[in-house]
DNA sequence: TACTCGTGGTA
DNA sequence: TTACCAAGAGT
């Protein structure tokens, strides 16, 4: 039996097939599983998943919608960029496709957002396109079944594993249920083929397995070369004005792109003296627990601030940005549960504004 | 090519 | 506490 056909059985037999973007060709449904899914653990992704779809069911609305509104159902999720991209692929297949999401892979591959492995993913669930994927969990499962040594995330052991994908489907049988494989592929690497403690015993392939033979299944994938992270620091100020705070939408580029953020200083003293220079010596900002939020690669050292004034000011934003006052705003506590807040300010304001359980002003 | 881009689960 | 990394793509 082929290998193609040893994961389509044991897909029928033992894999997932109630997740909630399953059972559905609609493109779009599949695309923004697709997308969500990227880099993204399964149980975190389904509350989002049924949110927006909630939100947005078509790609006309999400197309229609502003970045703005789309944002606060992506916060909290990370890579914020999928979600920039994600509507921008909206709007470029209701402009230049006719609202119709392409059907080749090439055309998919070439929308925002979507790479080869996703374009493949999306061709094979909706059209049956004989196109092979190559996520975390398909690179897991080539490097033990071939003994792949190397750092999967190199781009020469990426291209061998690319040209095994592909090799899987040359010696296949002329007709392939490219989603029973595909999703099998996805689900042998999720709930057998697992980083640690891989169930070979239970395993379809595990015959062929060359990691399996040679005693190395805990020794493969290569585990990738990590550098120490380097540690930033910020000072975060929650300036509350009759319910309201102060808040900014960040640009683009960057980290939490798209996303509110609080007024960031250097550190404690940068903050009091701007709230100082701009309202006066009797605004005295009271420290908040510090905490550390770690990223990929780097670590934030965040120091809040709290501070409440009487009077509206006139603000001219910390550091002088006053070539983006339209980015400034002051939000309202009561909205900021439907706001998009990168996790860890949400966690922050959440501890400052949700005090009374009677009156949850916040989430 | 190597870096950037989040967050949470798990061991 | 720390290490590792998950349905990767853009630059």
């Amino acid at each position: 039996m082929s290998f193609v056909t040893s994961v389509i059985d044991w897909q029928r037999e033992r894999g997932r097939h109630d997740l909630p973007w399953q059972n559905s060709r609609d493109p779009y449904r599949v695309w923004l599983s697709e997308i969500m899914l990227q880099q993204t653990q399964v149980a975190t992704v389904i509350p989002y998943y049924l949110r927006f779809l909630s939100r947005f069911p078509t790609l006309a609305s999400l197309a229609d919608a502003s970045q703005e509104e789309v944002m606060p159902y992506w916060a909290g999720l990370g890579y914020y960029a999928r979600a920039r991209n994600l509507h921008r692929c909206a709007q470029t297949v209701a402009r230049d496709w006719q609202g119709r999401f392409p059907e080749k892979a090439a055309d998919i591959a070439s929308l925002p957002g979507i790479g080869p492995s996703t374009a493949n993913a999306i061709a094979a669930f909706c059209y049956n396109a004989r196109q092979p994927i190559l996520d975390g969990n398909v690179k897991r499962v080539f490097c033990r079944y071939y003994g792949v040594d190397g750092d999967p995330q190199k781009k020469a052991t990426e291209q061998r594993l690319w040209d095994l994908a592909w090799q899987h489907l040359e010696d296949a049988p002329a007709q392939v249920d490219m989603g029973a494989y595909t999703q099998g592929l996805m689900d042998l690497g999720a709930t057998v083929c697992t980083r640690s403690k891989p169930a070979c015993e239970t395993c379809p392939l595990a015959d062929g397995c060359v990691a399996r033979r040679e005693g190395r299944q805990f020794q493969l994938p290569t585990p990738r070369a990590r550098k120490v992270v380097p540690q930033r620091q910020v000072c975060m100020l929650v300036l509350e004005h009759d319910e309201k705070v102060l808040m900014y939408r960040r640009a683009d580029k960057g980290i939490w792109g798209g996303l509110l953020t609080l007024p960031e200083f250097a550190d404690r003293r940068a903050c009091t003296d701007w709230l100082q220079q701009s309202l006066g010596n009797d605004v005295q900002p009271l420290p908040l627990a510090a905490f550390e939020h770690v990223f990929t690669h780097f670590r934030l050292h965040i120091e809040p601030m709290l501070a409440h004034i009487n009077a509206a000011p006139t603000l001219l934003p910390p550091g002088g940005d006053a070539d983006h006052l339209e980015r400034w705003q002051w939000i309202d506590i009561n909205s900021l549960a439907e706001a998009a807040l990168p996790a860890p300010l949400r966690t922050l304001l959440s501890g400052y504004f949700e005090t009374d359980a009677q009156n949850p002003r916040l989430l």
